[in-house]
DNA sequence: CTGAAAGCGCTAACAG
DNA sequence: CTGTTAGCGCTTTCAG
């Protein structure tokens, strides 16, 4: 195995001490150009490898990663998953993937192992924000999507969800709708009250009255599974013979009310307009292009991984909340 | 920071040796119930945490594994992803994802990069063999998807793609449809081909002549953003006035297909049956679930690891090609 | 410009 | 049952 070479096999090859050759390989100076072309010569031939596990355990450094999140399969998730990672790969440092499945306990023991000196930082999305109060940590932490209340230094990247939904409803109730909102049963999460937020302080605004949240008994991952509960609660608000406008918690849910409404025969959007939520794939591979609030997930990665290489770079803990603006695609349901 | 303490400050506070401590903390026995006790109780005190990278530098080991995979924004691949990384978890391994685009250069340079003694070894999904050669590592690798031609000792595990077209194929036929593929633009890949072979030989074995593959020009992940080649296919086969088969080399293709055929109105199972290939979440979200070759993708995973942790435990580079059974789903479009 | 030596935190002989 | 010690591969003073 020529990979198994050191350092101090390359000084020997060469003639010359380890410390020059490390000098050599970090380019830090303090060497001949003919030692050091011979070094890197040899090096090469042998297809001479760094260390980086000793190297890192002698820098008292890491460059590792940890990005923790509910689930990659999410297409939301892997998005911004792949974006960080792609980013955190351009700067010198490797990702290293956790999916938690929200399962605290193994958010915990991903965080516990992650923490034993191997990563320099993490990125968490979407997290049960107590679980990591109780590890205090030292380490440089970002928080994108959901927003945990610390009162701690921290730092979080995440989309302005009241304001979607608010532009969401605003632009239902622009189109003469009667406006409605469908949301799924999920642990309570900030960014979801968020947008429920948004949707009900423009029905104040607009004097609309009455409870106009239908809640569905579902996840959004499994909503396509049952659309039985949808179709019953399409048919009461088809019955008031209005225009009927729904702001969809996401695009999953908004593009099951699409296949519901449209196997109904459902004029859409003369007679029913549908406002997604994340702007993912579905919303353009439906039946009909979904219009949606566009997050957008680059800005969130990119943001994010600076942050964090700030943090990792000044050797602080900053606190920041950066809002990442939302965008209304205008497509076919509204 | 807590965090800094060293197995030394242990040994320090509980008055034994630093041995004592390593030995309480890998229960390597020879120690008094005692002495455990009272280690045990400082460590978790001060909040003492293995370093790890010290402990895979001593042990000449490393608990990472290198998962290097196109693009995990795509829900096959970001199934497998996330299996893996699980099962990896469960094991003692973490995941260093690497999301590569198929970008051969970057393949090659996440490679080196984990090489550096950083990964006890690689699950490497759908990638160019051509890459791999160069670097003669000798760490264990398990390639899943896209089996590269090496004549070398290696892992493989993928579907039953060739199985996957016979089946689609003959199940089109015994429907009475008139049998046709449908792909798209892609690197030569052998799955890909397997599933074209599988169609083929069907044909010849029922004697169906004629060039019965449309290439779209376009990928599978933008097969969505323009339909316009689909439609102008669609009327060049529903001219014929027979019943249609279409087998889509994917999913996706297998949904923009059923988009196009239902905004013509033409009528589904009746005139054209599809089926398509994978089961992802698409197929259950379209406007019509779709029938598809179904990939076990968790059972993919689990080979996979499995195989993985053989070879790190007996040490040895096994040569291993796993092909994991496919299954026809019947749904609403064929 | 180069080398010797210390030591990052840990494990594993070996000696007691 | 416990301690001493060497050393994993590397970087980095400190001397020369």
């Amino acid at each position: 195995m020529k990979n198994n070479l050191s350092i101090r096999d390359i000084a020997k090859l060469s003639g010359v001490s380890v410390s020059t050759v490390s000098r050599v390989l970090n380019n830090n100076g303090r060497y001949s150009e003919a030692t050091k072309e011979k070094i890197l010569k040899i090096a090469k031939e042998n297809g001479y490898r760094p260390n980086s596990l000793a190297r890192n355990l002698r820098k008292q450094a890491s460059t590792f990663i940890g990005i923790i999140v509910p689930d990659i399969s999410n297409e939301f998730f892997a998005k911004i998953v792949k974006d960080c990672e792609q980013l955190l790969f351009s700067i010198g440092y490797l990702a290293i993937v956790c999916n938690t499945e929200r399962n605290p306990e193994l958010e915990k023991r991903y965080i516990e192992k992650l923490s034993n000196h191997m990563v320099a930082g993490f990125i968490i999305i979407s997290t049960n924000a107590t679980t990591i109060r109780n590890l205090n940590l030292t380490l440089p932490i970002v928080y994108i999507d959901r927003t945990p209340n610390l009162g701690e230094n921290s730092i979080s990247v995440s989309s302005d969800n009241y304001l979607g939904g608010k532009i969401a409803t605003k632009y239902l109730i622009r189109s003469n709708a009667d406006p409605y909102m469908f949301i799924t049963k999920t642990i309570k999460q900030s960014t979801t009250e968020d947008r429920i937020s948004g949707f009900k302080d423009v029905l104040i605004k607009e004097n609309i009255e009455g409870n106009r949240i239908f809640s569905l008994n579902t996840t959004s991952d499994c909503v396509f599974s049952d659309l039985r509960e949808i179709r019953k609660y399409l048919d009461t608000l088809i019955e008031k013979r209005k225009k009927i406008g729904i702001f969809a918690i996401n695009d999953k849910v908004a593009a099951a009310i699409l296949k519901v409404a449209m196997s109904k025969k459902i004029k859409i959007p003369e007679e029913l307009s549908i406002v997604g939520f994340d702007d993912i794939s579905i919303s353009k591979t439906a039946a009909m292009p979904i219009t949606t609030i566009s997050q957008n997930t680059s800005s969130i990665s990119s943001q994010a991984v600076n942050a964090l290489f700030e943090c990792l770079n000044k050797n602080i803990q900053i606190s920041r909340k950066i809002v990442i603006p939302i965008e209304l695609i205008k497509r076919a349901t509204a």
